[in-house]
DNA sequence: CGATTGACGTACG
DNA sequence: TCGTACGCCAATC
């Protein structure tokens, strides 16, 4: 596959990318889709330097495992992931996406791998 | 060029 | 059950 010659860093785009409107995922849960259970943190340092990259990937539908917007820091503004996720009518309450779970998507299943 | 850090998650004690 | 340690790979100091 000539997909696997781009970085692991492209990689986690292109799946960020499919996150379709209203749902969210995990970094764990792209990791593990690329085959890399234990690169988790490689999942975020990615999503880090994923501002200047195009067409813009949607890092702000990516939380923790919790459903945790422990990325919010690392936005132009510190509520603009709150506010992004809450207009694709999620419910956020103290930096936890309430409808994590209702709303989560897995690429090992929305992808059929 | 070598050591440290970082949007996490799992394993171990 | 809770707390601590490690792994992953790239970027930064």
């Amino acid at each position: 596959m000539s997909n696997n010659d781009i970085s692991f860093f492209e990689q986690v785009y292109q799946v960020v990318r499919l996150i379709p409107f209203g749902r969210v995922s995990s970094y764990g849960a792209i990791a593990r889709y690329l085959g890399a259970a234990k690169s988790s943190r490689m999942v975020g340092y990615a999503l880090n330097g994923s501002h200047p990259i195009q067409p813009p990937v949607p890092a702000h539908r990516v939380l923790n495992r919790m459903g945790l917007l422990t990325g919010k820091q690392h936005f132009e503004a510190p509520n603009a992931m709150q506010i992004l996720l809450e207009a694709e009518g999620h419910i956020v309450e103290d930096n936890q996406l309430l409808t994590f779970k209702e709303k989560f998507w897995d690429p090992m299943v929305e992808l059929s791998l």
